[in-house]
This record gives structure tokens, sequence and C-alpha cells, in this order.
RNA sequence: GCGGAGGUGGUGGAAUGGCAGACACGCAGGUCUCAGAAGCCUGUGCCGCAAGGUGUGAGGGUUCAACUCCCUCCCUCCGCACCA
């Protein structure tokens, strides 16, 4: 009646290990497949979305080995992080061995869904032989000058008690507990991710299988911005001040000039003014603003004078200095010049303060003869007016040609700003890779050497949850012999940030166990890159971008000769449950064990890809998951009535769904491969089939459901493994009809249709049409005027 | 504001110029059964008894033919954002 799933999974899945038939071995002679999904973290229960993400990778890796590729599928746990800390402080555990015993308990439930890991390529970012290259890494990037120590204010998460990088930040929060962030003056350690910055944006056109969204997120966050600097010097003074703009062509109109308050000119310009109380206090306020509030859009815009004034280089205008709350210092030169015609920012707040406006660009189609008849700053494009010898041009042209004049008298510079930030990756945290420096108070920062490494993490530190970095309170883990004068010297106490550790694992597989580097060179050449690469939207700007910054540098240490990791990327949506995604908070997880124990893995696999396309959201639907359990029961009924031969019928819905699944298959198209297979199971239950028939579809099946299918092939008696099997080939001849059935139109509407023989000439088709005696009263007595006819498809008749 | 993805039955979704709604879920009816479950069969966009009409966010256009291409607009989701 039902197959026993419990038996059959149990069964395949001690089978399959036993035997290593994922195992992976490069091999020159053939073509390899390198897929990949983007590894978990070890919280030690897999919950529907890795479901979801590892299904859709399975099914394309077994696809892949189908076809005869040699396939490489790893897994393996990125395993620092905090949730370790905070979980054995609860339960009065160390975080290694809380993380070993999730890493276990996650072993166990991706084995129970069948899928086809090498496990013995399984990495965790937690064990010294992994961690131990991220410090390496970190070294070599120490001696290029990409790894160094900077003072400055960071971002501070007051409930993780540690840093955290601007791409950490999510609308002024920490994107793990959502805390506000504070800002923080601290001494910490960087990656010079922005050496990189024109390459990571270029070679995003090189990603011509990376979904568009996410190219747009990335190209977003490094954020480069043309324009110009412009140099306004100080009134009575050689000194300038540099601002940015991307409008040089409406610097005749700049009326005034405003700095960031953080600005360090500004002391300087208030000394001795009376407006010095004023300002002061400004600053003062705006420091103690959270940056959430601050760039919040809806806030006024705040400023005050500074009493000083500049010098307007092209017109020598002198123009008010203020400081203004809405001009960050860390973007651009942390000065603008301001143009309140024909920027809303600038308009608002000249309005506000009472500041002076000059149109200097008027629409094609009209004129506007004084600023005060503005409602609003006119920020599109036009022709110059009230600037100079550049009056009367297009403001397009007369952008460039105005930054070329101003080059050349020197008064101004092309340039080319970016948002991208250095990394900063030191955390005060204890489970983490510690970074591998010394502070020496007679020889400086001194790197740990190489034949040092790994330096050990402590077994274990007194870390509470309270401040500081727990590496500190062990004596024996920060007192050190300086490597150089073999002095008293002191261990940098933090650790890196986790996103270091994932950065490269990808490599890291290619040579699990290689010894005299991160990677093996040759075995790199072999797998890298990666072909495929899956993984939440989630990760859009974050892993990937660091992911593609590690590789440019591998690229730069020669160690590699490709210049991106990740050849396809496929981001799979969310599993919701009524529209919400699923969270412990708002109780309403379905957890994945419980419908594996109901159902078994390979309905839970079938219902997961059939349910939706892989990019779209999936809404959970317990009914779903029966329909796809009744459907593997079907086909288990099909085999126990196979006759002794199939109809013709029967033979051209299979090459049919060959040919339908082959292409579905490699386009990720499950849903629509999964209706065509329950298509061909309605054509074998009115007409049976044959045990060939049957073979090429249980082959064709068994990316999805492996278990079920295994059993099948067994069952039908074939010994080896189905995965040994070939991907069946359609043959073209069985997918021409003698018969078609054509449509008919009169005035594109279907009015009837035809079964015709295939060739059929065109006259005779016309013929027989014109006498169907279901259209005639459609003609309504009058002849057509033409007659259109797609071959093998249908006719249009125009009356 | 900038950028990206979308909008199709009661639901998930299919169709990328050629029969809108494949395939499923749900629902209705039938069959089997002492009965139920399971299975099997049939029907199922909407209006209409029917003939037929109508229908892919709205409006316009191109075409013999538009969910699909073009124009105008509306809405939803996601990312970034006083970025100069």
């Amino acid at each position: 009646m039902h197959y026993d799933f419990k038996k059959i999974e149990e069964k395949w899945q001690k089978k399959w290990a036993k035997a290593h038939v994922f195992r992976a071995q490069a091999d020159s002679t053939r073509k390899k497949y390198y897929l990949l999904e983007m590894f978990p973290y070890p919280s030690g229960k897999i919950h529907m979305g890795h479901v979801r993400n590892y299904t859709i990778g399975d099914v394309a890796s077994r696809f892949k080995t189908l076809e005869g590729y040699n396939v490489m599928h790893p897994m393996g746990f990125d395993a620092f992080g905090q949730p370790a800390e905070n979980a054995a402080i609860k339960n009065k555990t160390k975080p290694v061995d809380w993380t070993h015993k999730c890493i276990k308990d996650m072993e166990t439930e991706l084995k129970k869904m069948g899928f086809s890991y090498d496990w013995e390529r399984e990495v965790s970012t937690c064990d010294s032989d992994y961690y131990k290259w991220n410090q390496w890494i970190f070294l070599k990037m120490f001696e290029r000058g990409l790894a160094y120590r900077k003072a400055s204010g960071v971002n501070w998460c007051p409930s993780c008690q540690t840093t955290l990088a601007n791409e950490e930040v999510i609308e002024g929060g920490c994107w793990r507990c959502h805390t506000k962030v504070e800002q923080k003056d601290l001494v910490q350690w960087y990656l010079k991710i922005t050496e990189y910055k024109e390459r990571l944006l270029e070679d995003l056109n090189q990603l011509k299988n990376w979904p568009q969204r996410v190219l747009a997120m990335q190209n977003n966050w490094i954020g480069k911005s043309s324009g110009v600097d412009i140099y306004f010097r100080l009134e009575n003074s050689d000194r300038t001040i540099p601002v940015f703009t991307t409008r040089v062509d409406t610097i005749f109109g700049a009326t005034y000039i405003v700095l960031a308050p953080e600005h360090p000119l500004v002391l300087d310009l208030v000394k001795d003014k009376p407006q010095e109380k004023e300002v002061l206090q400004f600053m003062k306020k705006v420091a103690r603003e959270s940056k959430l509030v601050r760039t919040a859009s809806d806030v006024k815009k705040e400023g005050v004078f500074t009493g000083s004034f500049a010098i307007n280089p092209v017109n020598n205008e002198k123009v008010p200095i203020w400081i203004a709350d809405y001009v960050l210092m860390e973007y651009g030169t942390g000065a603008i010049m301001a143009v309140p015609t024909h920027d809303q920012r600038d308009f608002l707040f000249a309005k506000e303060h009472k500041l002076p406006l000059r149109v200097v660009i008027e629409p094609k189609d009209k004129s506007i003869s004084s600023a005060a008849e503005l409602s609003e700053a006119y920020e599109g494009d036009g022709r110059q007016v009230n600037s100079g010898e550049f009056n009367g041009l297009d403001n397009q042209e007369a952008k460039t040609r105005i930054a070329q004049w101003m080059e050349a008298k020197g008064i101004g510079k092309i340039q080319t700003h970016f948002r991208l930030r250095d990394w900063l990756i030191s955390r005060q945290r204890y489970w983490g890779t510690p970074i591998p420096m010394i502070y020496c108070p007679a020889c400086g920062i001194v790197p740990v050497p190489y034949k040092d490494l790994p330096v050990e993490l402590p077994a274990s530190a007194p870390f509470t949850g309270e401040g500081g970095s727990p590496l500190g309170k062990v004596k024996k883990f920060v007192e050190v012999k300086c490597p150089k004068c073999k002095g008293q010297a002191r261990r940098e106490t933090d650790t890196m940030a986790t996103f270091f550790d994932s950065s490269w694992y990808f490599l890291r597989f290619c040579s699990p166990k290689f010894n005299d580097a991160p990677f093996d060179v040759k075995e790199a050449k072999y797998w890298m890159m990666v072909d495929q690469y899956i993984g939440g939207i989630e990760h859009a700007i974050l892993h990937l971008l660091y992911s593609r910054f590690f590789t440019k540098f591998f690229q730069d240490l020669k160690m590699i000769d490709f210049t991106e990791p990740f050849d396809k990327l496929l981001t799979q949506g969310m599993v919701l449950k009524d529209g919400e995604v699923m969270s412990k908070s708002k109780g309403n997880i379905v957890d994945p064990d419980s419908m594996i124990k109901n159902y078994g893995a390979d309905a839970l696999r079938l219902f997961i890809l059939f349910a939706a396309p892989p990019e779209t959201e999936l809404e959970w639907e317990e009914r779903g998951l029966e329909g796809a359990y009744k459907f593997l029961n079907r086909v288990w009924r099909i085999q126990e009535n196979l006759k002794s031969n199939a109809d013709l019928q029967v033979l051209r819905a299979l090459h049919r769904t060959i040919k339908k699944v082959s292409t579905d298959f490699s386009e990720f198209k499950f849903n629509t491969a999964i209706a065509s297979f329950m298509e061909l199971t309605n054509v074998i239950y009115q007409l049976g089939a044959d045990k060939k028939v049957f073979s090429d579809f249980v082959i064709m099946l068994s990316p999805i459901a492996p278990h079920f299918c295994e059993e099948l092939w067994e069952i039908l008696g074939y010994n080896e493994s189905i995965f040994k099997a070939p991907w069946p080939k359609f043959n073209p001849e069985l997918l021409i009809e003698e018969n078609v059935e054509l449509v008919i139109q009169v005035n594109g509407k279907l009015r009837s249709k035809i079964e015709v023989p295939r060739n059929i000439a065109e006259d005779k088709l016309k013929e027989l049409v014109l006498k169907d005696e279901k259209l005639i009263s459609w003609f309504e007595g009058k002849s057509p005027k033409k007659i259109i006819i797609v071959p093998q498809k249908l006719i249009n008749i125009v009356i």
C-alpha cells in the first residue's frame, strides 16, 4: 500500500556511506563540476531554509553526476561565533564542546535528508588546522600592508559587547541582535578592502550568471561616484577646504559651504569668534546623536554659522562657512558646496537659515528670472546661466568643460569617491580566530612567525558576556616572549570577525587536509571556480564581497589564476509560514525532522522543489507535502504493475519527459520538471509501462527522491547504484507525431480545432478549414481576407 | 530619492509573440466499502440553463495574434540612502 520510507531511507544512507559513493577525486581526464551550498552555522538543528538550500544543491549535484561529470559536493561548518559563547554561559559548558556537539547533531540531520556530500572533505572553521590558515592569510595581508591597525570611531554593539563592521550595521542596529549601535573610539585591525574597490566593481561585469539584484547590491555597496574636488580657499589664509561634488556644473551657484561637524578644520575656524560657543554646543549635540537619528530622512536639517568665510575659486566670491548635521565626515571630503537652487537639501537649508540663492541652470523650455520664484530646487538638466564663460552651454557638456578648466587652473581635481570602507575585523570575543600579533614594548607590533602558527585558542576563558576581550584575562595566552628581542611582550587579545573564516572556505574544500598552505594550488586549479554556488540572499553583500576580495588577494599572491570565485550564483527564496518568515519568536517554525518522520526525506525534498521555483519565496503547506508523498506512492504502484511491452504512446510520453526534464534540471526549474513527471505518471496510469520505460523514469526522478529510486532500481533488478547509471537520452524521432492538432482562430479567437497529418500541404489545409462546418457561421458570409498558418500550431483566418 | 524583483483562478504556480491557467493543493460528484481511511475515475477561472460572453494590476499602442513587445500610470516586496 505505502512504500516503507523509513526502512528504505536508512538502508540507502548506510549503503552510500559505506561505499563512499560521493567521494570526489581530482581526475584531469574528466570534466569537473564543483557544486557548493553556503555552509551553515552549527546551531544544532537544521531548519527549513537549510533543507531548501541543500535540497536544491543536492538535486543539481546528483543530476550532474548522472550526466557524467566528476562532481565535488562538500559540506562543512562555519563554527566560530557568538552563539557558542552565549550557549556556553547559559549551559556552563565550553564553547568548543557545545560547538562540536552541535556539529554532530547537524551532521546527523543532514544525513537524514540523504544529501550527497563528500563528508571526507568536511571542515569546521573552529578547528585549529583550519583557523591556522586564517592566521597565515592575515600575516600575508599584513606583509602587503593590507592588514593595519587604526584608531577611529567604530561601531559598537553594547549588547554583544563588540565592534561591528559597517556591513554589519543594519538600519543603525546590530545585524545580529538589532541593538542600537553606538560610536566608540578604539584601536582596531582593519583589512584594506578599499585597495580592491576598482576591481571589485569592474569584475562584477564578469559575473554573467549572478542574479541582477545581487550585482546591483554589490555595485550599490561599493558606491562609486565621480565628480570634482573643488578647492575653496579660506578667507585671509592660505589654507584650502576641498569639497566634493558630482554637479560641478552648478559651481557658479554655490552660495555657501557646509562642513561636517566633525571636520578637523572646524575648531580652528571658530576659535575666538563670537560664534564659538554656539558651534561647540552644536558639535556636542551632534556627537551625542546616534547615526540612526542623524540620518533619518524626515528630520529637519540643523546647522550653525562658523563666523568664517571661504572664497569660491571660480568667481572669487566670498561665501559663508556653515556646519550642519546632514554633512557626513565619512563620505567624500566631509565638506560640500551648497547650491540651493539645484539641490533640494541645500534648498531647504538655505530657506531655513535665510541664505542666498542663485539660479545657474535653466530648464530648456522655460526661463527662471529669479531664484525667489522657485518653490523647490531644480535638479534636472538644462542650459548654463550666470556661469561666466560657460553661459549658454548644455549643463552636461559644461560638467566636463568646467572640470577640465578647473584642473588646468589648479582649483579643482577630477575625483572619484567610494562608499566602500575598509573592513574592521577586530572582535572583542573569545570564540574566534586569534589575531596573530604581538605587542612588544621594545619592537612595537610584531607578527607571530609562520612557524609558530597556529596561535591556539586556550581551551577556555572567563567569558561572562560583560565587556572586554575574554582572552585578555588568560594570563598564559597574553604573556609571551617577543619573537624579535625575546623580551616580555603581550599578545593581541582580539579575535577575527567570523566573516574572515567564510571568505575562503570554498578553496579549503579543494584540499581540506593540506598542510603546507591554505590550499593545494594544484587541487584548486582543477576544482575552482565553484561552478554553482547556492545560498540565501542575506549574504548578497557581506559574504560574497569578502569572498571576492580574498580571491583577488590569492590571485595577487599568484596562488590561483582566476579572479572571481563563483561562476553561477543562485539565491534561493525563503520558506514562509502563513506569509511570514519562520522564527522562534513568532512560534511558526516547522521542524524538518518531524516532517521526515511523518513523510520521509524523499517526500520532503519533492515537495520543497515542487511548491515554487528556487528563487521565489515558498509558502509552507503541509497538505502539499502530503501530496508529494501521495505522488511517490503512485510511482511505487507502477512498479507493481509493469507490462512486458510499452505502448508507443507511452514511449512518446517518456521521451517528451526526458527532453523537458533534461533542460529543466540544468536550468534549476525543478517545479516544472516535477510537473512533467506527474504528467508521465498520469499517462502510465492509463496505458501502463514496461521495465525499460520505468527504468528511465526512475533514473530521472532519482536526483529528487534518491532513496526511493535506489530502492526501485534494486527491485527492477539492477545491481549497481542508480547513480552509476547514465542519464537517459531522448530519441528525436519519437517526439514527432504523425498527426497534429491545429488550433483554428477566426480573427484571433479560438473557434475550432482540427487533427491533420503533420506535413499537410498548406493548400490542402486551407481547403479543409474553409469547409469546416463549425467555422462557417463565424465567416458571416464574407470571404477571408488573409489566412495565417503557423506550421503544426495554428491557423488564423482574418475576415 | 536611487537601484533591483514582482503583480495571472479559492491557493502554490505554468505559459517569453501562437489554445491563458500545465502540474498540484483545495472543493464537488462518482466508484469501491457494512462503514470509514486509502486508492481509482470525473468535474472545477468568472458570468450564463445554454449558445455564447468575458478574463493575466489600470489605461493606451504595435500585431493576423499580446500574460509575453512598446508607452503612460498604479500597487507590493527587497537593497541602499541627508552619499554631496
